[in-house]
DNA sequence: CCGTTCGGATTACATGCGTAATCCTAGGAT
DNA sequence: ATCCTAGGATTACGCATGTAATCCGAACGG
């Protein structure tokens, strides 16, 4: 599958730091304590530790600050769907030589995919067939 | 996508070490300088950095060792299947909260895919349809 | 006004990773 | 017999990561 043209890299995103971006990602702009809220429950982590977390994704700029009135408000300087691509590449070059298929394969083999799965799966194809007529 | 009984879990294998295990993958049986052969040219490294990632991956069990007359020889102690689908699995939940689909659809949408491709992905969904009717 | 609390800044600290260098020994070249 | 060399064992070393604790100042409750 050949690649498109470069786009600008996105900042390298740690496993942990991913928890927090996708909390980011969702509710938009948060403070602390709302990521430390929602986090809550699903993880052990100290708030302390989420405002680490938080605080290398500013450094590294993957998170922009701003300072309302009295709060700093945290929200997402990248784009999701960018730093998912990012990583699906490198991934899929990693473990399966940048192949598509046999990632596919692999996962259609060893777990179970509901007929709606493949459903959706099916209309992908297609839409990315029609846009290569185009 | 619903997932099966668990498998026994392979050691975590880092970037560098699946460089090396996917020579031993395609190789069979090695010795260190079969290995470092194998990368030259394509990578920088020095024979002592290949020695070090064979040792890790030794001491973590994906590789064993075999002490044939003279020379050491390593051979994968862990199925490359096994490795790459859990690989797939913390990938997908990492990234994309375990859904299969939206990866795809990302992917096609930020690159270019041949016909051939899209056919070669069909029938893997046609063949996950099938094992699903039976 | 005073103590508590919350969050930012700074610091911590073990582990893993990328990338080797050094040391040592046994086998091969001369 | 001697020296070189390849490879195993040990050691290195800086950076990233996961997971916080400590310190400090401001806001808030009483």
């Amino acid at each position: 599958m050949p690649r498109r043209a470069p786009t600008p890299p996105a900042p390298k995103i740690s496993d942990a730091e991913w928890t927090v971006m996708k909390v980011l990602w969702e509710r938009g702009t948060s403070t602390l304590a709302e990521v430390v809220k929602d986090l809550e429950g699903r993880l052990h982590w100290k708030p302390r530790t989420v405002q680490s977390l938080i605080r290398r994704l500013t450094d590294k700029g993957a998170l922009a600050v701003e300072t309302v009135g009295r709060e700093f408000r945290y929200s997402p300087a990248v784009a999701q769907d960018h730093c998912q691509h990012e990583e699906s590449r490198s991934f899929l070059d990693r473990v399966f030589n940048g192949r598509l298929t046999p990632f596919v394969a692999g996962l259609m083999d060893r777990e179970d995919v509901s007929q709606d799965d493949l459903a959706a799966l099916r209309e992908v194809l297609d839409q990315a067939e029609k846009k290569l007529k185009k």
